[in-house]
RNA sequence: GGCUUUGUGGCGUAAUUGGUAGACGCGAUAGACUCAAAAUCUAUUGCCCGUGAGGGUGUGUGGGUCCGAGUCCCACCAAAGCCACCA
C-alpha cells in the first residue's frame, strides 16, 4: 500500500476536533441554512456497522459539499438510547441499563470519528437523557390535555416473550417486529394516543414531500382511506338497526344476506332461541382463535346464522342476518352487507352456507370474476347505469329515506402507546385513589425513572416501575395517587428529536422558536428503508401536532427523504452474526482508511440498492485514492503542474464540474465519482497539470475522501481549509464545443459516424444530407435503391431510410 | 389476491430521458518495468462467424407504435418490498 492513509487520517481528524470545525453557529442567519440529518442509530453493544456507514456518508458528502457552496449547514448525531437490549443487559446482570448505554454511545462516537464525519459533536443527544425527555413528557401532556392521549381498556397485542403489549405497526403477520415472537390479543388498559384524529392530516401532508413514491404509498396504504357509504338495516319485526359499511354501495340490489362480526354488540340481542347454542359455539370458537390463526385459514369462510332478519333499505327484502369472523369487528361498524356475485369473499362464503345470489352488473359471474364496470341489471332505478352512476343515485336515495350516509373509513388504528418496560419515558401521569388520572404538573418534569433493585418485570404483567414503592406512590393536593408504572415505546424519543438538535441545551422549552422556524424542516433525511410506516408515521403525527400547537411553523418535518439500501454480506445474505458473514467498518479502516471505505460505499451503485460487500471493491477504491494522491507527491506529475490552463483538459474539467455538482444534489455518487475517474485518467494522459484544475478535483472529491483531499489541498500551497473553499465552478462556454459526431445510420442500423459542426440550421441541414449521401463507406448498404426519407436531428444521428 | 419497484456482459453498474448500448470500476488476458514477485504503467475484453478487414447478433419473453425502443404501449415470465378477510 503506496499512500500512507493511517497518519493523513489521525493528522485531520485531530485538527477538526481541535478547531471544532463543523460546530454550527445556529444563530448565524447571513447563510441560508442546510439541514441534513440521518435516522439516529441505537447504540447497542455490537458497534457501528457497514451500513450505518453508507447512510452516515451520503449525508456527510451533502453536508461537506453545502459548506462549501456558503450554506450554514446543520449536520448533527444523536442516539436513540432507550431500547430493549440495554433493559435486557440490566434484567440479566441487575445492573442500571443507563451506564452500559453510555458506554456504548462513547464507543460508537469514537466508531463514528473514526469514519470522517463532520458533525456538531457539541450537539449530541440521546433520548434517555432525562434532560431530553422532560420534553418527550411534555409532548405528552400537551396530547394528554387535548385528549389526544387516553387510558382504555381494549384488546391489544401482548407478546408474552418481550413481557409488552405492541403496536399494531410492531405486529407482523401475527408475531413481533422485533425477535418474530408470537403475539396473542388481550384484553388490557393501555395508553393510547389519538393518531386516527390526525389521518386525514397525515395523508394531505404526503403532498409536500419529496419523497420515494414506495414510502408514500406505502403510508397512503397504511392509512387505508376508503370512502363509501353507510347504510342502516333494520333487523325485521324489531326496533333494533344496524349499519353496514361498503364502498360498493352500487352492488345494493345484489345484498342477499349481511354477515356481522362475531363480537358485534347486537349478536346476543338478535340470537333467536333456536340458534343459541350454534351461535354461542361459534363465537367461542372464534375467540380461542389468534390473529394470526384468523388470517391463515382465511380461505374458509366460516359462520353461522343467528336466526333473525334483516332489511334491505333500497328494496325491502328480507336478507338473514349471519355471523362471520372474516368481518373485522374493528373496521368500519363490524358489519357488512354481502354481494356474493360481485365480493370474492361474499361468494366464497354464500357458496359454503348455500346462500341465493343476485347479479347486478352485467357480465361473467360464474367464480366471481372481477366486473371492471358496466351496466347495472336487476337494480330498478339503476339499471343500464355504469358504476360511478349507479353508486350516485342509490346514494341520494338511500340519503332522501335516512337510510344512508357517505362516510369515509381510514384501516389507521390508533397507536397503542405504553409498554409494561423499565427502560423507558416514564409517562407522566398520576392515577389518583377515585380513578380519576391526572397528568403531573409541567413544572416537576423530567419525571425521572428511578433506580430499582431488580429490573426484571414482576411476572404479574405488572412493570418493573411497579417495585418501586417510593417512587410509585405520591400525594397531590392532599389527594393519594399511583405514578403510572407503564413506559413510553421507544419510538416517543425518535417522533422529535430532529427538533431537538437545532437548539439541544434549551432548558426552558423544545427550542428556540426563532430557531426552529429558520431550521425547520429537515431538507435532506436518510435512513433505512424499514421505518417507512413506524418511525415516519410517528414522527410526522407528533410534527402535526406540534405544528398545530404553534410550535413548528411548518407541516412535515422531513422534506427530502432518501433510504440506503441495505449492505449484504459477501455471499449475499443479510449480515448477521449467525451467518459469519459481517464486515467490521473499524477493520476495514485499519486496511484501507476511511477514505476508501467511504469511496468504495458511494460507488458500489445507487444509494437506495441492496448490494453484496466486495473485498475487491474496497482496493479498486483505495486505488483510485493514490492515484489521486501521486498527482500532488509523485516528482512525475508534480514537475507537470502549472499556472496556467490546459486547452485540451478544459472540457473534461468544466463538464466534470457541472456533472459531479449535480449528481451530489441528487445523491448519485457513483456517477459523479465514476466522472472524476474519467477525469484523472485525462490527467494521467496530459503534458500539463494546471493548479486550479487539481485543486478542483481533490475539492469535489472532498467531501467523499475528506481526509487525503484536505492533504492534496494542503500540498497545493494553500493555508485555507478545504472544507470552507469556495466550491468549484465550471464555465458554460468551455462545455459547448464547436464539432459534434453524428451516428450514420441506414435504416435504423449504425454504418458509420461523421464529424460536422454543432447546431446547423436548415440550409445547412441540406448540405450535410447531401454530404452524407456521398459517403463512400454508405454506398454498399445504399447501392441503387431508393432513397425514401433521410432524417437529421441536429447534433445526434442522420437516418437514411431506404 | 392487491399495490409498488426492478430485470442490461463473468461481476457491480452507466446511458444526455426516444437518438452511436455496455461509460466508470472489479475480474480476466497479453505486454512493459523487475533477478523475481508485489505495486505501477500500456493494450485488449458482450456474444457468434472470420487470421484479417468486416459482418451478424444483442438490454427477461412475445407482440405493438416509430425513420429509430434498454427507454413508450399491451400481454406474459421472474425477483424484491409493502399491505392483506379493511367490505
Amino acid at each position: 500500500m503506496a499512500y500512507d492513509f493511517k497518519s493523513i487520517e489521525k493528522k485531520w481528524q485531530k485538527i477538526w476536533e481541535k478547531e471544532k470545525l463543523y460546530k454550527t453557529d445556529v444563530n448565524d442567519f447571513s447563510k441560508p441554512k442546510y439541514y441534513v440529518l440521518d435516522m439516529f442509530p441505537y447504540p447497542s453493544g455490537a458497534g457501528l456497522h457497514v451500513g450505518h456507514v453508507e447512510g452516515y456518508t451520503a449525508t456527510d458528502c451533502l453536508a461537506r459539499m453545502k459548506r462549501s457552496q456558503g450554506f450554514n449547514v446543520l449536520h448533527p448525531m444523536g442516539f436513540d438510547s432507550f431500547g430493549l437490549p440495554a433493559e435486557q443487559f440490566a434484567i440479566k446482570n441487575n445492573k442500571h441499563p443507563g451506564p452500559f448505554t453510555d458506554k456504548n454511545i462513547e464507543q460508537f462516537i469514537v466508531q463514528l470519528k473514526k469514519c470522517s464525519f463532520s458533525y456538531d459533536w457539541d450537539r449530541v443527544i440521546k433520548t434517555s437523557d432525562p434532560k431530553f425527555y422532560k420534553f418527550t413528557q411534555e409532548i405528552f401532556l400537551s396530547m394528554f390535555d387535548d385528549k389526544l392521549a387516553y387510558f382504555d381498556a381494549r384488546p391489544v397485542n401482548y407478546c408474552k416473550e418481550l413481557g409488552t403489549v405492541l403496536a399494531n405497526e410492531e405486529v407482523i403477520d401475527g408475531y413481533s417486529e422485533r425477535g418474530h415472537y408470537p403475539v396473542t390479543r388481550i384484553m388490557m388498559q393501555q395508553w393510547i394516543l389519538k393518531i386516527t384524529a390526525y389521518a386525514e392530516k397525515l395523508l394531505e401532508g404526503l403532498d409536500y414531500l419529496e419523497w420515494p413514491s414506495s414510502t408514500i404509498e406505502m403510508q397512503k396504504n397504511w392509512i387505508g382511506k376508503s370512502t363509501g357509504v353507510e347504510i342502516v338495516f333494520d333487523v325485521y319485526n324489531s326496533k333494533d338497526s344496524f349499519t353496514v359499511f361498503t364502498t360498493r354501495v352500487d352492488t345494493l340490489y345484489g345484498c342477499t344476506y349481511v354477515v356481522l362480526a362475531p363480537e358485534h354488540k347486537l349478536v346476543d340481542k338478535l340470537t333467536t332461541k333456536e340458534c343459541k347454542k350454534q351461535v354461542e359455539k361459534y363465537k367461542q370458537e372464534c375467540s380461542k382463535k389468534s390473529d394470526m390463526e384468523r388470517t391463515e385459514l382465511n380461505k374458509d369462510k366460516t359462520g353461522v346464522f343467528i336466526g333473525s332478519y334483516a332489511v334491505n333499505p333500497i328494496n325491502n327484502k328480507k336478507v338473514p342476518i349471519y355471523i362471520g369472523d372474516y368481518v373485522l369487528a374493528s373496521y368500519g361498524s363490524g358489519a357488512v352487507m354481502a354481494v356474493p356475485c360481485h365480493d370474492q369473499r361474499d361468494y366464497e362464503f354464500a357458496k359454503k352456507h348455500d346462500l341465493p345470489m343476485i347479479q347486478v352488473l352485467e357480465g361473467d359471474v360464474s367464480t366471481c370474476a372481477y366486473v371492471e364496470d358496466g351496466k347495472h341489471i336487476n337494480s330498478e332505478e339503476a339499471n343500464n347505469l355504469n358504476i360511478e352512476m349507479a353508486k350516485k343515485v342509490i346514494t341520494e336515495k338511500l340519503v332522501k329515506m335516512n337510510k344512508g350516509k357517505e362516510k369515509v373509513n381510514y384501516k389507521l388504528r390508533d397507536w397503542l402507546f405504553s409498554r409494561q418496560r423499565y427502560w423507558g419515558e416514564p409517562i407522566p401521569v398520576v392515577h389518583l385513589e377515585d380513578g380519576s388520572i391526572i397528568g403531573v404538573d409541567k413544572k416537576s418534569l423530567p419525571v425521572v425513572l428511578p433506580d430499582l433493585d431488580s429490573y426484571a418485570p414482576l411476572g404479574d404483567g405488572q412493570p418493573p416501575l411497579a417495585r418501586a414503592t417510593k417512587w410509585v406512590n405520591v400525594k397531590i393536593d392532599g389527594k393519594k395517587g399511583k405514578r403510572e408504572t407503564n413506559t413510553m415505546p421507544q419510538w416517543a424519543g425518535s417522533s422529535w428529536y430532529y427538533a431537538r438538535f437545532i437548539d439541544p441545551h434549551n432548558e426552558n422549552e423544545i427550542g428556540e422558536k426563532r430557531l426552529l422556524n429558520h431550521w425547520l424542516p429537515v431538507d435532506t433525511y436518510i435512513g433505512g428503508t424499514e421505518h417507512a410506516v413506524l418511525h415516519l408515521l410517528y414522527a410526522r403525527f407528533w410534527h402535526r401536532y406540534l405544528y398545530d400547537k404553534g410550535v413548528f411553523s411548518c407541516k412535515e418535518p422531513f422534506k427530502k427523504l432518501y433510504h440506503q439500501g441495505m449492505i449484504l454480506g459477501s455471499d449475499g445474505n443479510k449480515m448477521s452474526k449467525s451467518f459469519g458473514n459481517t464486515v467490521n467498518p473499524l477493520d476495514v479502516i485499519e486496511e484501507a482508511g476511511s477514505d476508501s471505505l467511504r469511496l468504495y460505499e458511494m460507488f458500489k451503485g445507487p444509494l437506495d440498492q441492496s448490494l453484496p460487500w466486495s473485498d475487491k471493491g474496497i482496493g479498486g477504491a483505495y486505488k483510485f485514492l493514490d492515484r489521486v494522491y501521486r498527482l500532488f507527491t509523485d516528482e512525475f506529475y508534480v514537475s507537470k503542474w502549472s499556472n496556467e490552463s490546459e486547452d485540451k483538459l478544459e472540457y473534461i474539467y468544466n463538464f466534470t464540474v457541472k456533472k459531479v455538482t449535480s449528481d451530489y444534489e441528487i445523491l448519485h455518487f457513483n456517477t459523479a465519482i465514476s466522472q472524476m475517474m474519467i477525469l484523472v485518467n485525462e490527467f494521467y494522459k496530459s503534458e500539463k497539470l494546471p493548479k486550479y484544475m487539481l485543486q478542483g478535483l481533490v475539492q469535489m472529491l472532498a467531501p467523499i475522501a475528506p481526509c487525503v483531499c484536505a492533504e492534496c489541498y494542503q500540498l497545493l500551497g494553500n493555508k485555507d481549509y478545504i472544507d470552507f473553499a469556495k466550491w468549484p465552478t465550471y464555465d458554460e462556454k468551455k462545455i459547448v464545443k464547436d464539432e459534434v459526431t453524428y451516428a450514420v445510420q441506414v435504416n435504423g442500423k449504425l454504418r458509420t459516424t461523421l464529424k460536422y459542426k454543432i447546431n446547423i440550421d436548415e440550409k445547412e441541414k441540406q448540405e450535410l444530407q447531401n454530404e452524407v449521401l456521398k459517403l463512400e463507406e454508405l454506398q454498399k448498404f445504399i447501392q441503387n435503391k431508393p432513397i425514401r426519407k433521410v432524417i437529421i436531428v441536429v447534433n445526434k444521428i442522420i437516418n437514411i431510410v431506404i
